[in-house]
DNA sequence: GGCGGTCTCTACCCTGCGGTAGAGGCTCCG
DNA sequence: CGGAGCCTCTACCGCAGGGTAGAGACCGCC
C-alpha cells in the first residue's frame, strides 16, 4: 500500500496502523501528488491511500493519473471534508472509495481490504447523501474538473470575495460590474462545486485551503 | 514596548521591525494574555502591541486588565481579522488603536508612535466602516462580552451548525426545535457579534478558532 | 470564417434569511 | 417571592440570495 498525505505525522500514523496488520504492508509514502504518481508507477502497490488536500498536485489529479492505466492501483480517497463536490470529483477521478478522516481505524482497514479486492466503498454519511441525491431524481453528479480547478478565474475571484463575507452588491462594486453579473458568477460557481449556498462555499474555501485562517493555529 | 502574540515567529518579526527604530525599544515579549498582563505590570512599557487570538487568556481580556490602571500602558491591538465585533470589543476593552496584520511595517511604526503619544489610531478600512456605521445613525457599538464569550450555550451551538453549512430548517431538525426558534438564536448571535449574515458568522467561526479547517495546513 | 468559452448584462420568480415584536415557561439566585 | 436570563414559539415584513433563461461582445483556436 502507498500512503499519500502532505502531513508527515498523519502519514506516519496511517502507516503505523496499516503496518500493524499482518495482511497489509506499506510500500511507500508520498507527500504530494507528483511523488505519489511516480511512486505508484515504481512500486506498483495494490492500493493507494490518498489525501485530497496537498500542495502542488492535489490528490484528485494524482488519482486521475494513477488510475489511468487499465491495471493501475485502486485508490482510496481519504479526506477530512465531505462536501459533495469532493465525492463526485473523487469518483470521477477514478477512486474506488471515499472515506472521511474521522473514520475509526477499523473502518479504514476494512475499506483498504475492500478496495484492494476490487470493490468500492464509501463513508456511511457519504453513501446516504448519494442515495438521497439519486432518490430525488437528481441528475448525474455535476461536472467538476477538480475541486476548485473547474472554476473560471472570475468565478474563483468571486468565491474569494464570498468567503470574505461580502454581499453580492459589495462584490459587484469591488469588481466594477453589476450585481446581476455577480449573481451569474455565484450561481455558476455553486453549481459547479455542488454547493447549496455561499455559506458552504465559504466553508469550502477554508477547508480546501483557498483561504487559511489568519489567526493563530494554537489554542 | 511589549510584543504579545502566541506565535514566536510573528513576535520575533515585530520585535525586529521595532528594534530597528532608534526611538523604539522592545522591553519584553509574551505568548499569551496572562504573561502579557504580568509583564506589563513588571516592565511598565509605554505601549503594548497585542494580538487578539491567543490560547488561554485572549488579547481582549488582557487589554482590559492592562488598561484598567489609570496610568497603564496604551494598547495597540493588532489582528488579522477585521470583523466589527472585534473592533468594538477592542475599543471597549481599552485599546488605543486597532490595526490589521496586513498593514505595512511603516504603518505599524507610525501607529506605535501615535499610540505612545496618547492618541488613537485605526486601520483605514476599519475607520471607514466605523464612520459608515455612525453615519447611518447606528446605535452605539453592540455590547459584546468577548469575541464569542457573550453568546449563550445555545447560540454557540447554533453558530457551530451555521458554520457547518446547515440551513435554519436543518439546524432546527438537528436541535429538535422549530425553525422560528433557530431564527431567534441566529438573530441574537449575529447582533451580539456585530455581524451581518451567516457567512460572516462562518468566517468568524474559522478565524476565531471555534472551527479549525480539517484539511492540511500546507500548500 | 466558425466554434467554444468566458464575461457581461437583463428580467423574472421564489425561497430563505435577517429584523422586529411580543409572549409564555423554565431555572437560578438574591 | 420576584427578577433576570435563557429557551421556546408565533407572526409579519422586506430584501438579498439562488434558480433559470436568454442574449450580446470578446477572445483564442481550429
Amino acid at each position: 500500500m502507498l500512503v499519500v498525505d502532505d502531513q508527515a505525522v498523519v502519514r506516519a500514523g496511517f502507516a503505523a496502523i496499516v503496518d500493524a496488520e499482518p495482511d497489509l504492508t506499506v510500500v511507500g509514502e508520498a507527500g504530494d501528488g507528483a511523488s505519489a504518481v511516480e511512486l505508484a508507477g515504481r512500486e506498483a502497490p495494490d492500493v493507494v491511500l490518498m489525501d485530497i488536500r496537498m500542495p502542488g498536485m492535489d490528490g484528485l489529479t494524482a488519482t486521475r493519473l494513477i488510475t489511468a492505466p487499465e491495471s493501475g492501483p485502486r485508490v482510496l480517497v481519504l479526506t477530512t471534508f465531505d462536501l459533495d463536490a469532493y465525492v463526485y470529483e473523487a469518483l470521477r477521478a477514478g477512486a474506488s472509495g471515499f472515506l472521511l478522516k474521522d473514520a475509526q481505524p477499523e473502518e479504514l482497514l476494512t475499506a483498504l481490504r475492500v478496495v484492494a479486492s476490487g470493490d468500492g466503498i464509501l463513508a456511511p454519511a457519504v453513501t446516504r447523501r448519494l442515495i438521497d441525491t439519486f432518490a430525488q431524481g437528481a441528475p448525474p453528479p455535476p461536472v467538476v474538473t477538480g475541486a476548485l480547478g473547474g472554476l473560471t478565474p472570475r468565478e474563483r475571484e468571486v468565491l474569494l470575495h464570498i468567503a470574505s463575507g461580502l454581499a453580492n452588491a459589495e462584490i459587484a462594486a469591488a469588481l466594477g460590474v453589476t450585481t446581476g453579473t455577480v449573481k451569474t458568477h455565484v450561481n455558476a460557481l455553486l453549481t459547479k462545486l455542488g454547493l447549496r449556498d455561499r455559506v458552504q462555499a465559504t466553508i469550502l474555501a477554508y477547508e480546501s485551503g483557498l483561504i487559511r485562517p489568519r489567526g493563530a493555529p494554537a489554542g
